[in-house]
DNA sequence: CATGAATGAGACTTCATTCAT
DNA sequence: CATGAATGAAGTCTCATTCAT
C-alpha cells in the first residue's frame, strides 16, 4: 500500500489510537480487569475494528510491552556499551531506567504485570536479557570480575522495578537521587549509601 | 463450635483442601488464567462448597498469601531482631528467605503475581513491611546509617524475589551461595562478589 | 444420582424441554437460521443452562436426529424383518415411514437438513443404513434377486423423503395412497400405478 | 454498455470468478458453513467487489443453482419431448441427468443443499418443475396413464439425486448402468432390475 | 468499478454466584 | 453443611455490509 495514501495513514493512526487507549486502560484498571471493550470504548472506533489490528487483549499487551521495550532498550544499551567502568555501567543503567520510568509512569504500570503464564518474561523483555548480555560483555572487558551474570542481572532488575514502584507512589520523585541510591548499593554496598534525610523527597 | 467435633475437623480439612488446590492451580495456570471452577475441579468438593469457605478467587489468593506471609515473616523477623551487625541483618534475611523459597517454591510461584492494584503490594505484604520496620529499628540500634529505609527495603525485596525466580528455574539450586551473593551485593557491593565459577550451580 | 430424586427428574425434564424447543425452532425457522438463543427463548430456562445439556447447536441437532432415528428405525426394521415377500418388505417400509412422517411432520422438517458437511449422513442415519442391510438380508432370504442393494436403498430413501415433502405441502394427506403409490412404483413400476384422480387428495 | 468493451469483459469475468469460487467453497465447506468472506478469499478480488455482483450468499447460491438448472433443463426437456414411449421418457431423463451429474459432480454437490425454506425447492428447481410439466404432457400424449404427476416427479427426482450421491461416492461410476437401474426400477419395478454383480462398479 | 478497512449487530460462550434439595 | 444445576451478566469475536479513497 502506498505509504502516503490516506488509507495507510489511517491504519497507522488507528493502531496508535488503540495502543494509547490500551496503555491508559491497563494503567487505570489493571491488565486483568481491563476488557477489550474497555479499550475500544476509550476510542472513537467500533468494536470490530479492534480485531483488525489485534487478535486479543494479550496481543495488544504484547505490542505495548514490545513498544516500551523498543523505546527503553536502546537507551540502556547505549549507556552500558559506552561504559568504561563498572560505575558508569551501573549508574547509567539505573539512571536511564528510572528516568524513563518516571516519564512513562503510566506505561510502566500498565505493563508491569507479573504472572507465571506470560509476564514472567515481561521484565526480562524490557530489561533483563540485554542486561545479562551486557554484563557478560563487561566481564570480558574487565569491568566486572567473573561473577554470576544471571544473578547480577536479576538483582539489578529487581531493584530497578521495585524502586520504580516506590517512586511512583511517592509524590515528588527525585530520579537522580534514586538512581544514585541504587547505583551505590550495587557498587559499594549499603555502607556507602547517602545518609541524612532521605534520598528522595517523601 | 467444639474444636474437636467432627464437623469442625471437616471444616478445617476442607479449607486446607481448597487452599492446596488453589496453590497448585495458581502455580500451574497462573493466577489470572485460573478460575474458581479450576480450583474446585482440583478438589473432590462441589462448586457451591467453595463459597462456604471463601467469597471469591481474590480471597483464596489473599488467604494463600497471608498463610505464606505468616510462615515466613516470623522467621525473618527473628533473624533480624537478633542481628548485632548489618552483616547479620542482611545475611540472615536473605538466607532465611531463599531457603524458605526453595522449600516452598510452588507456593511462592503461585502467589508471586504482579497485577492490578491488589498485587502491587504482594511482595510487600510477604516481606516488605516488616523489613522496612526492622530496618528502621536497626537504624535506631546503629546497625545502619540514616538511610532511606523504604528504598532499601524495596531493593532487598526486589533482589530476593528475582533471585528466587532464577533459582526456581535452575536445576540445582545452592541456597547458601545465592544468599551469600545477595548479601555481599547489598553489604559491600559488586566488587566484593564471589568470583570464579558461578555462585550457584547452573 | 438417585433416579427418583427431584434433581434427576428436573435434569431429564430440562433436556426434554430443550429438545422440544429445538424441534420447534428448527421446524419453524430452519436449522441454519435458528440460533441457540432462539432455542433458549422458546424455553423458560436461562441461556447458560443450555450449555449444561448440549455443547452447541450442532449437538442438539444431532440429539434430535438420533432421537427421531431411534423412534422410527425399530418400526421400519420390524416391518421388514417380518416380511415374507418383496411386497411386504417394500410396502411395509413406505407405509411405516410415511405414516410416521405424517405424525411427526414438524420433526422431520426440522431434521431434514442436507449439507455436505453434516447431513449428507442424516437421511442415512434415519433410514438408509438399516435399509441397505435389510435389503441384503432380504436378498439372502430370496425376497429380491441379487441386485445392487446400495442403489436400491438410495432409490427408496430418495422416493420416501421427496414424497414426504410433497405430502407435507399438500393440505390433506392420505398416507395410505401415498404409500401404495411408492410401493407399486418400486415393485412393479410406473405401469402399475393407481390411475384416476390423484393418489393423494390435493 | 458495449458488450465488447474492456469493462464489460471484466464484469463478466469477475462474475465468473466469484461463481467458480463459490462453487468450490460450497462444495468443500458446505453451504451452511461457507461465509461470503470464504468465497472472496478464494478469489483475487476484494470483499467490497463481491457486492457489485451479488447481494448476499443466498444470491450467489441462487445464481449457481440457476446456472446449473439452465444447463441441465434443456437437455432433459429435449430428451423427454422427443420421447415416443414411457421407456424413452424415463430412460432419457435418467441418462441425461446422471451423465450430467457425473461431469458436474462438484457443482451438484455444491448446490444439493436441503435447508431452511429456500432449498426445500432446490431439487425441484433444477429438475422437478419441468419434469412434472413434461409428465403431464406425456399423459396427454398417452405415454402414461392418468397418474399423480406430482408424486411421480417427486419420486424420479428423489431417485435421481440420491443415486447421483451414491455415484459420487463410488470410485468408478458407470453412468449407463446406473441410468438403466433407475429406469428399470421406475418402468417395471424391482423385479426387472439387472441382476448379477452390481449395476455400478463399486 | 475495485479496494479493503470500519462498522456494529448479535451470536456464542464462560463463569462467578445462588439456592433448592 | 455439601451438592451441583440454574442463572444471567458480561466478554469475546465473527461477519455481512457499507463507504471513503
Amino acid at each position: 500500500m502506498d505509504i502516503r495514501s490516506k488509507r495507510f495513514q489511517t491504519k497507522v493512526h488507528n493502531r496508535r489510537v488503540i495502543l494509547e487507549a490500551a496503555r491508559g486502560v491497563f494503567g487505570r484498571e489493571g491488565y486483568r480487569t481491563a476488557t477489550v471493550r474497555d479499550i475500544i470504548n476509550a476510542t472513537p472506533l467500533a468494536s470490530g475494528t479492534f480485531y483488525n489490528y489485534f487478535r486479543s487483549k494479550e496481543e495488544v499487551y504484547a505490542a505495548l510491552r514490545d513498544e516500551i521495550a523498543l523505546e527503553i532498550r536502546p537507551l540502556l544499551r547505549a549507556e552500558r556499551q559506552q561504559a568504561w567502568s563498572a560505575d558508569d555501567f551501573v549508574t547509567g543503567t539505573f539512571r536511564a531506567f528510572l528516568s524513563h520510568a518516571e516519564q512513562r509512569a503510566q506505561s510502566l504500570a500498565a505493563i508491569d504485570v507479573q504472572d507465571d503464564q506470560m509476564s514472567a518474561g515481561m521484565r526480562t523483555i524490557v530489561m533483563g536479557d540485554d542486561l545479562r548480555h551486557d554484563i557478560d560483555s563487561a566481564i570480558q572487558r574487565g569491568l566486572f570480575a567473573e561473577l554470576d551474570a544471571e544473578l547480577l542481572a536479576a538483582a539489578i532488575v529487581g531493584i530497578a522495578f521495585e524502586v520504580a514502584n516506590v517512586m511512583r507512589q511517592r509524590k515528588h520523585t527525585d530520579v537522580k537521587s534514586a538512581a544514585r541510591f541504587c547505583s551505590e548499593l550495587i557498587l559499594r554496598g549499603v555502607a556507602s549509601l547517602p545518609v541524612t534525610v532521605s534520598a528522595i523527597a517523601k
